[in-house]
DNA sequence: ACCAGTTATAGACACGCTGTCCAGGAAAGT
DNA sequence: ACTTTCCTGGACAGCGTGTCTATAACTGGT
């Protein structure tokens, strides 16, 4: 009386798992149904049975990871050994142990589909949090929350992709966590090794400050 | 005695635009060689003198993409118009410039590799510029300097990506910039609305700050 | 241990798109 | 005008898809 019969269950996790090795090896729109179900093994009609298409299997692999990242970043969960409850920190927990996932997610597989919903997630949990911060403490923000919701999720997910996905995890978790506070609440000059007075741009027009 | 026959060129052109076209409507996987064809008022046949296949065509609309950028992003020129010589502003006008490629780009169509190229290219650049300015000036970085990079290009790129593709320039292109420019010099915190003092956090374990 | 209900399977089918080839007709460049 | 280059429609085999069938295997509950 579980949710579901046992063979269900392994059907789809056999397959989910396939889908995800030989998006890594050759890339989603490289990979075929046939494929899918013979590295599952399982027959191709079974598959049919269970999703409609490769899309319909890919999307409720992403739905799934994202319904667990949700939870993990609730407020008050707290489950899990060493979770630190600080959104940065469990994003980057979440992706270290559901890395080839991630990987897939992150280098844009599937058009990009994933990506975005990732991406939507966390802007959109940012600016209802930047949005309340400013509300409770009375703040005056000095630059749009949209701008700013997205500035942050592109920083973490960029840097996430890098140490995750392209560089194989150079660095221990919480050095790139720490990395990514600083520059919140310091910004990039001082994070570079300038001094702490930053050089207001003659605001307007042409400095040619270089990178900015 | 021009580089290629008008045709040529025509045909080309003809293929590029059908095919940027056709993928912001229904998506990279979706769009056929056929519908390419038709689109382009182009024999099928002639399609594939001049690509392979339907990646070929796109790799080389990319490819196309990215040396323009990359002539924009050149320190010495000041060509076009109102062309500031700056990167970041660089980068916004040329996208604004070709905001259909942009659009399909930045959505990651094609399974992400042109966005990782773009990716790469900026992230390459902006770290080679880092590392130099460090040099020259003796600075003493307080954060590795390819985690700098990566999130100041994806801050960068999240951005564009909301405002070109997403929210449809709700805002003027100059503005944006600013607000990046002002993100990297004083970072989210002073941003936020919060005054000059950040709050260093009690460095090791766990503060439990929001969103850091 | 058994049984009714559910799930897995192989094989066959039509269909759509791919990538290649050819022989002609059309339009460039000089 | 004339040669070279490009465009074109049609035909081809090959592959992957999504559906359907009848049969076999397994499951949870009695």
């Amino acid at each position: 009386m579980a949710t579901e019969d046992r063979r269900s269950r392994r059907t789809r996790s056999a397959l989910r798992r396939a889908l995800v090795d030989l998006v890594l090896e050759r890339g989603y729109a490289a990979v075929t149904v046939e494929q899918v179900v013979e590295r599952a093994d399982v027959g191709r009609a079974t598959f049919y049975t269970h999703f409609s298409d490769k899309q319909s299997l890919y999307d409720d692999l992403v739905a799934a990871l994202l319904a667990d990242l949700a939870a993990r970043l609730e407020p008050g969960d707290t489950a899990g050994p060493g979770f630190t409850g600080r959104p940065v920190h469990a994003l980057f927990e979440h992706a270290e142990a559901e890395e080839a996932t991630y990987r897939m997610v992150l280098r844009g597989d599937g058009d990009g589909r994933a990506l975005r919903s990732l991406t939507d997630a966390l802007a959109g949990a940012a600016l209802r949090v930047f949005e309340d911060r400013v509300a409770d403490q009375g703040l005056a923000p000095r630059v749009d929350l949209r701008v700013l919701a997205r500035a942050w999720v592109g920083e973490q997910l960029a840097v996430l992709t890098w140490w995750l996905a392209e560089a194989g995890r150079p660095l221990p978790r919480a050095d790139v966590v720490g990395m990514l506070a600083d520059l919140a609440r310091h910004g990039r000059w001082w994070a570079t090794g300038f001094g702490d007075d930053a050089p207001d741009a003659p605001a307007g027009t042409d400095s040619s400050a270089p990178l900015v």
